[in-house]
DNA sequence: GGTAAATTAATTGTGCACAATGCAATGAAT
DNA sequence: ATTCATTGCATTGTGCACAATTAATTTACC
């Protein structure tokens, strides 16, 4: 019987999984300096661009649920990142804002893409491609079905 | 002050991330009528193509630890999947081997991965590039440092 | 205006994922 | 043979990730 098919190196997935964590994982010791997780990173992330927004805004920018995002959103809080409150327009809204000491947090993040890119050699046209392909694998499997 | 570096989409890391998480996500509906999470897939495709391993090598081909193996590997168990024997040999292995049970799964497995084809409408050429590409990021991350 | 439907968060429960620790068994070196 | 380091697994604790449910509010429709 051909299971060819059924063999771990023959499926896309696991290449994509295998390589996620690993490269999340480059971001542990250069983020523990600045006492944030991965995803609690590139929640800051989004903060530093949009200093304000919604946790549905964010968790649609992060693809991430609530169930997510409501005990992270807290723990950022704790440590004084951010602010979360409740809208007053409408309030079935949690608005989140970045706190002075977040955006202080920036300056000390910058250093990490560079540190992240000097440990991932792949050649300039590679990213590129890899990039791409990336997204357009986001992008049709969201419309697919 | 030029921060496009700490933009979301400007980062590998993001895309990568995002997709691994969409792709598993795919399997879910498919796996539920295997009662399978999407780890306890992967590890039972080691199984069908191996019979038995040891639980170190089972972590090492699936790039996972003992804290996560095993309660999932116990999890199995209790399915009926497979069975956790520690080797006469050497008293500090555990040995993971196939049951009948776990082995007429793979049956029902077969068709996983044309379903989840199908629903990653890539051409062919952009599948391979992303495989080797894949491949080649996890290695270089696996020497790099 | 009153009811139904939709929206937004929060909560609960399960299952990874991994760091850190502990421990027993093994192997190596003297 | 005794010491010492290493190996393989288990355990504990923290933090996602997501399904399912609940609750509060808002919007749409008649």
């Amino acid at each position: 019987m051909n299971d060819d098919a059924l063999k771990l190196e023959n499926q896309l997935c696991f290449p994509l999984y295998v390589a996620a964590k690993d490269l999340v994982g480059r971001y542990k010791p250069l983020l523990d300096r600045l006492d944030l997780t991965y995803t609690q990173y590139i929640a800051m992330l989004v903060l530093w661009q949009e200093k304000s927004l919604t946790v549905k805004d964010l968790g649609d920018a992060l693809h991430l649920d609530s169930g997510t995002l409501t005990p992270l959103l807290k723990r950022l809080e704790a440590k004084g990142y951010l602010e979360r409150r409740r809208s007053l327009a409408d309030e079935r809204v949690v608005n989140i804002t970045i706190t002075p000491t977040g955006e202080d947090l920036k300056q000390e993040a910058l250093e990490i893409p560079e540190r992240i890119a000097s440990c991932v050699p792949l050649e300039h046209e590679d990213l590129q491609t890899l990039y791409r392909l990336l997204y357009k694998l986001i992008g049709v499997m969201n419309c697919a079905d």
